[in-house]
DNA sequence: ATTGAAATATGTTCGTA
DNA sequence: TACGAACATATTTCAAT
């Protein structure tokens, strides 16, 4: 009975984080711009920025937000070229060790373990075809335990978003 | 002579962007809390807030940033699904339509074209399974044109930045 | 490109409802 | 939760180098 009680606690501060209609107005306007000032929000919302203050902090402390990123431009920096590779591993075993050098390689944007095929699928980012096959060849086919790997270059990101409110 | 003239100008503007250790160190900072203040970046670097500000300037019109954003915790709010489905399409040219119908799902927060044995790639997220499984038979294989899809679960994802300066 | 200082704008705290 | 007013910080501008 004790034991259930801490569950239903747990499921709760889990899963019942209330947002509502304001955080929801107050979390789209940051997403898109994280530096829009809370004044004007409040303004927009017909509150006062205290109280949006407030409700910033409590999204904060539930973990709501998880912080705030410039975003550069990569392709005026000179990468045009974004891939996907699949990696196949020959042991399962070796995932962590694999994971650990694909974090050396600051051109991995993304990792992750995945059902299917793969062991692993990566999300790349390179100057020009040229780096690219270099990356691959000289660097994550170098990786202890990579056996094969399927690329699948974008040509065009036509979404790129995050979570809808 | 004219034309050379304009066509270096571009490649000037276009690809000679000079970002200095100095553009690094402050897009750096803010690449990883875009509301650190500008006075805290400029003391350690040492030179004046209003340098910083300047540059800042500079970089945003060559374009370099693209923006800021709040960045949430889509666990926290129930999101602990995300995917990657290749969708093959059974003719190229019901791409444009095709991604015309993804950008109406928000649960796609990714979609390229891609090489290889797909014509489109995308990211999604989902609250769990269930609702997964929905969104593939009801939403993405409802969409006209799509023949099959493959899905990858991301089981962990162990990396996710951007670029590193 | 950079500075310091002034002017403006924004964020934060707090007593109260 | 929300408010407004007082207070503390941050940003932007600017003349000068």
């Amino acid at each position: 009975m004790e034991i259930t009680f801490i569950l239903s606690q747990m499921k709760l501060n889990h899963l019942q984080i209330e947002i509502d209609g304001i955080d929801k107005q107050i979390l789209r306007d940051l997403m898109e711009d994280a530096r829009k000032p809370i004044l004007q929000i409040a303004n927009k919302i017909g509150i006062s920025g205290a109280a949006i203050h407030q409700r910033l902090r409590k999204l904060e402390q539930a973990g709501v937000i998880s912080g705030s990123k410039f975003v550069v431009n990569t392709k005026v920096l000179g990468y045009s070229t974004m891939a996907f590779v699949g990696i196949y591993l020959d042991k399962a075993a070796r995932n962590p060790e694999a994971v650990r050098e694909l974090k050396k390689i600051p051109e991995v944007l993304e990792c992750h373990y995945t059902t299917g095929n793969w062991s692993i699928l990566i999300k790349i980012i390179c100057r020009d075809n040229e780096h690219l096959m270099q990356l691959l060849n000289k660097k994550i086919q170098a990786i202890d335990g990579v056996s094969r790997t399927e690329t699948f270059i974008s040509l065009d990101q036509q979404i790129e978003r995050q979570i809808q409110l």
